[in-house]
DNA sequence: CTGTTAGCGCATTCAT
DNA sequence: ATGAATGCGCTAACAG
């Protein structure tokens, strides 16, 4: 900038005034500055503008990756994010406990106005231990320390739904693939928690052998635990899936195994992800509603940046069941 | 860090040499000062050691998305960013020009110490006017400034290596699905002149009504544009698509006509994404090499970056063909 | 309208 | 082993 200003025979305050269009500047200075600046091919230097300015205009959304659902989810964010004039960049954690922390170094949080951190792989002690003066809004459906703005899915109230729209169409025994007993709030317990009420509910015994874990998140994983399950003879006409990537491990079991979709077996995924709809016969899930969850999250964000002090609030999400090929009930 | 230093009673260089391990400090002085950083919460801002410094350990991928096959890739690249001890953030562009050219504006890029561009919305004179010092290294499929290093997969070789074998597996009337007869080096066309050379080379016309474009690379375009085609009467039995997004669509055309995969069409993808293998009866598919396209481009952006000062380089990546249910032909 | 001064928080250099 | 001075590049505040 100094060189700027020397090549053009001004102050240095004089570009400052003219790139940042701040102070009103005299047209031929204003000329002046401009050619000296396409001379030199100068840029400011963003580093020096935060430092000074104590602020970087960029929020950040922290995820384990961003594949699937949080890609879909950042898409959503970014497009709020930007419309208050601010940037959005995303760091991957890669899901491991240890990296999450590293993501969230306190140092490396302050380069952002704002966090959105979504907590995957991170427990409540650990998150606990977190202090900043970074406005942080926590996504996810895990337990979260009180004093975090958090959003989350109606985990519960969308496996009910999901479950008792497969049983409407005629299913009896319904495995709940990638279900949990976990204490407190996880993904996998909550939903295996609406599974449970549609079962009991509808006078259906809640049998835990029908409550199948599986190793990680993956395709993969659940199409070997739900090929396990078709090959320990135990009976079953339904399967509702914790998340869609793990509906999508069963349908290949499915498959493989010659079970047909919705006819001998009904499915249900999680998060309706664009892709599932294309599935043949296409997945009936619950939809997530990244929109209204980015609304609300991006908004918690921005009213805390803009100094807001207030309670911290925690949001639950609602959501819906879209109904396709893979089940036989009604819309 | 004032602050910090006052606490303990010893002067900022202390505090910056006990934080950084840089000189040695004695024991008790060491003591004092993580105790005072402790009662005061202190953490370094990292603005402030970025401008010092002149560098940010940081390098930017930035790409339209980070679905499908960006999510996998962003996850090949992250490792090898983080094992040079850099730290890898994430920037979409929405995948529009002008948001291509707002996250391209060169102040942005001099946050990081190097850059990874994914040209998909951008064309050649946009790209040859960005101007900066910071190091860039390009990653896609359309032509490109030779000034950059540039990293591509071996496009037409792909193509041709999936069609080939569906003509191995019986078919002989095979749709390019999303291809065009671009001018120059893009995805579609690239991908079509491989189509176009198996085609060729099995002694077969190449008729330009199996050439299929698409409005844009989603599964939805694709699967209208296929279900079109069939409802032409247009005679096929293979389906040559582009990227794994644009088959998904294929298959969810077929399904819905009651067309029966292998038996009736055969059906590649390209790309190879984790879910392809998932969905029945497993789409055969070109491996789009994530690891090694990772490995080169980030490897030559750490040379950039360590001031390494050759000419650019233009590295095309080999693929293979990975056999799945979908094909008829043996692997 | 334009220039001067000062300081954001850190780390290099040199002095003690 | 520790401290003081200096400047990275920018802009708010004030002076001219």
């Amino acid at each position: 900038m100094a060189d700027v200003a020397r090549e053009a025979g001004v102050s240095v305050m004089t570009v400052s005034n003219v790139l940042n269009e701040r102070l009103p500047v005299g047209e031929t200075t204003r000329a002046r500055v401009m050619a000296a600046v396409e001379a030199l091919g100068y840029e400011v230097n963003l580093t020096a503008r935060h430092l000074r300015a104590g602020r970087t205009d960029t929020v950040a959304f922290i995820a384990p990756s961003f594949h699937d659902y949080f890609g879909e989810v950042s898409d959503e964010i970014a497009l709020r994010v930007e419309s208050e004039g601010r940037h959005l960049v995303l760091e991957r954690t890669g899901g491991g406990p240890e990296q999450e922390m590293e993501a969230l170094s306190v140092s490396r949080l302050r380069l952002y106005d704002g966090v959105l951190l979504s907590v995957a792989g991170l427990d409540i002690d650990r998150l606990e231990r977190v202090r900043t003066s970074t406005p942080i809004v926590l996504l996810g459906e895990r337990d979260a320390p009180e004093r975090f703005d958090h959003v989350r899915l109606a985990n519960e109230e969308g496996a009910r739904l999901a479950t008792a729209h497969m049983i409407d169409g005629g299913s009896r025994r319904i495995v709940a693939l990638g279900g949990t007993f976990d204490p407190g709030h996880t993904m996998s317990s909550d939903r295996r928690l609406g599974w449970e009420r549609a079962m009991t509910d509808a006078g259906l015994g809640v049998d835990p052998r029908y409550v199948v874990p599986i190793s990680e998140y993956s395709s993969a994983a659940a199409r070997d635990a739900l090929l396990e399950v078709i090959d320990s003879g135990l009976p079953f006409d339904g399967v509702c899936s914790i998340t869609d990537v793990i509906a999508l491990g069963a349908i290949s079991a499915l498959a493989e195994r010659g079970l047909r979709i919705p006819e001998d077996v009904q499915v249900t995924g999680f998060d309706n992800l664009e892709m599932v709809q294309f599935v043949p016969p296409g997945l009936t899930s619950v939809d997530a509603n990244h929109e209204e969850l980015a609304e609300k999250a991006v908004g918690m964000l921005h009213r805390r940046i803009a100094g807001w002090d207030g309670p911290a609030e925690h949001v639950v999400v609602p959501v819906r069941l879209v109904v396709r090929g893979s089940t036989r009930g009604r819309a």
